[in-house]
DNA sequence: GCTGGAAGTTACAGACCGGTAACACCCTAG
DNA sequence: CTAGGGTGTTACCGGTCTGTAACTTCCAGC
């Protein structure tokens, strides 16, 4: 049953929910639609009365991820209301205890490293969602009064991006373990300099 | 005739060469043993003489391509023999030269992202071959000079590792057109550290 | 209680998957 | 020339995949 999520609520959700989380831990293609309803205890023409194919069910649960992943930074904006500085180092806490919360990497990357397809529908929406990403962040370093905000966000990102990928593959005992420590001594390297 | 490599050589080799080939463009559940073969110019039969299941080839096929990875670290030591800086900024640049290459990420992590299963013997090679890139990294970074090898060897994989995956999800012209500024000025950081 | 729409059930289509059996072929070593 | 191993060919197995058709059952709103 580490597959349930079988509350009873309404079918689109309960397998939008599941189709969520069966595919974060087994990949897009490593699993079927029948498995999908099955384990959110409905079948598989209720899935095709709500999605007119896997493939969009695929975009909505990107779409979805993206949404919760959205809601995180409005919690760092409750968290520390208006103290942009505490809410990127929130940021670097929040990204560290992703790392430890479970082998698999970035959904997104995840779905295109998957889907090779280059004019596939999630293509598009991963690209746009990301972007929305970076942008967030480009904001939050710059609100933070950093001087090369675009420059430390970026960074930023990539090490993150590349921790999940490290997790991925040599486990979280690799280099990802340095993680907080580099965005710590990054942060602090690029509140140092000089705003240009 | 994108998928071509049907020189005449071998069989295996062809095998061999054409499952890479097509593993790193499609994805390994995007491609089929038939298509593989057939894209080799020789059948099933002969593949499962020589590989005794899809599994194996895939693991054979990392293991050519961290052979290949490896040939590279040799040339950045005939081109700058005894010069370890100079050998780090060559990976550096050649790290940077990959992004470019096209728009798929690392091989090694994009397996990691499709073989979900925990026992899947391409992630034992995926760790192991990892792990010994990264020694790789951190002996040209102490032999460089460097005090703290480790940590600016983790970063600067992190942050490749990164920029591969954002190539992927948002393309060439995001984050990762950063990566070699970011790598440069991490070294330069580093160098002028006191050494530990 | 009736009705209408949402949801469940069963069966199926058509394609593809990894893997195998049986057999014909060719080409080189002796 | 001949023997034998590597290779090619065809057909097949059982399973899984996405997606659909036809039908039944359930349940809430009236």
């Amino acid at each position: 049953m580490t597959d349930g999520v079988v509350e009873r609520s309404r079918p689109r959700d309960r397998i939008l929910e599941t189709a969520r989380d069966m595919f974060h831990k087994h990949g897009i293609k490593g699993v079927g639609v029948d498995a999908i309803t099955e384990a959110a205890g409905t079948n598989k023409m209720t899935l095709y009365r709500h999605f007119e194919s896997k493939d969009e069910l695929i975009v909505e649960c990107l779409r979805a991820n993206a949404a919760k992943a959205g809601a995180m930074w409005d919690t760092f904006e409750a968290e520390f209301p208006g103290d942009k500085l505490a809410q990127l180092h929130a940021w670097v806490r929040k990204a560290a205890a992703m790392l430890n919360a479970d082998g698999r990497g970035c959904d997104m990357a995840n779905a295109a490293a998957e889907l090779t397809e280059p004019d596939h529908p999630a293509r598009l929406v991963i690209k746009e969602l990301k972007e929305a990403q970076r942008e967030r962040l480009v904001t939050l370093c710059r609100d933070a009064g950093i001087g090369q905000a675009e420059l430390l966000a970026d960074t930023l990102s990539l090490l993150f991006e590349g921790a999940r990928v490290s997790v991925q593959t040599v486990g979280a005992e690799g280099p990802s373990t340095q993680f907080v420590r580099m965005a710590e001594g990054l942060i602090v390297s690029f509140r140092g300099a000089a705003a240009g």
